[in-house]
DNA sequence: GACATATAGTACCGATAGGTTATATAACAT
DNA sequence: ATGTTATATAACCTATCGGTACTATATGTC
């Protein structure tokens, strides 16, 4: 069963490093499957697929030029990820991690402190 | 075989609608998996496994509190999927895709157009 | 200690993902 | 016509995914 929203079809598109090596490559402008596959120690049928994944997400359209079937990318999918994911910025802009853990502190010590017991990260480095 | 590519994990994590559910809601504030579970026509383990897969992306945390785990959001992968993302930003902002498609015309008109052959995109509305 | 609750862990299942090799098709080149 | 190049398609394999049911563990309560 494939989800069918188009976010997670999107999200899982982007899940693969090279698929997102080759919409770098299409950013700079179109390309032929050969071209594609070029950069990378995998078979011709293996691009062929990513591209097919990449065409169900409406990140990669296809054009025909002779033999070539030129690949451009389309790029108002990723203006759907950027739209998403912005919903979260205030999360992680102004340092909202350590506000968020100072408030969690404040709490414990309300409810009479033996504030080791509530603690949320243990391994909180960044 | 995982990726290992913390983006790719990212990605792989978010295409998931009922896992972005469950950013959204602790997005609000931490909860407990029993919590997260009850929206979800699913069992409790499946939450779980779920809860699993955000954490490897580094997306939540987990607490302690007598027999409650309750889960945290961790917002730093997001940035780094909006830092990814951005990198395209100007290809969907200002009509960029016409604008490509008018240089694209404009290259096809050159090589003494018969310009139907070389059109690119069939199903181009938006 | 007995029990209820919250959660994790394991075993299993069918479907999908990501790769391969082999083969087919389509267009150009000679 | 024949060959070559570009690409697609099919069949197959293994691993992972997303769910299930069942069981185990830990904690608080009576």
């Amino acid at each position: 069963m494939q989800p069918a929203d188009p976010l997670s079809i999107t999200f899982a598109a982007l899940a693969d490093p090279t698929r997102r090596a080759i919409l770098a490559r299409l950013a700079l402008g179109e390309a032929s499957v050969k071209d594609l596959s070029a950069p990378f120690d995998m078979t011709q049928p293996a691009i062929s697929k990513h591209l097919r994944v990449l065409e169900r997400a409406g990140l990669v359209a296809q054009g025909r030029n002779a033999q070539w079937r030129p690949r451009r990318l389309r790029p108002a999918p990723l203006r759907d990820v950027a739209d998403w994911v912005s919903q979260y910025r205030r999360l992680w802009e102004e340092s909202f991690d350590r506000l968020d853990a100072f408030l969690h502190e404040v709490n414990s010590a309300q409810e009479q402190g033996h504030g080791d017991d509530d603690d949320i990260d243990p391994n909180r480095p960044r």
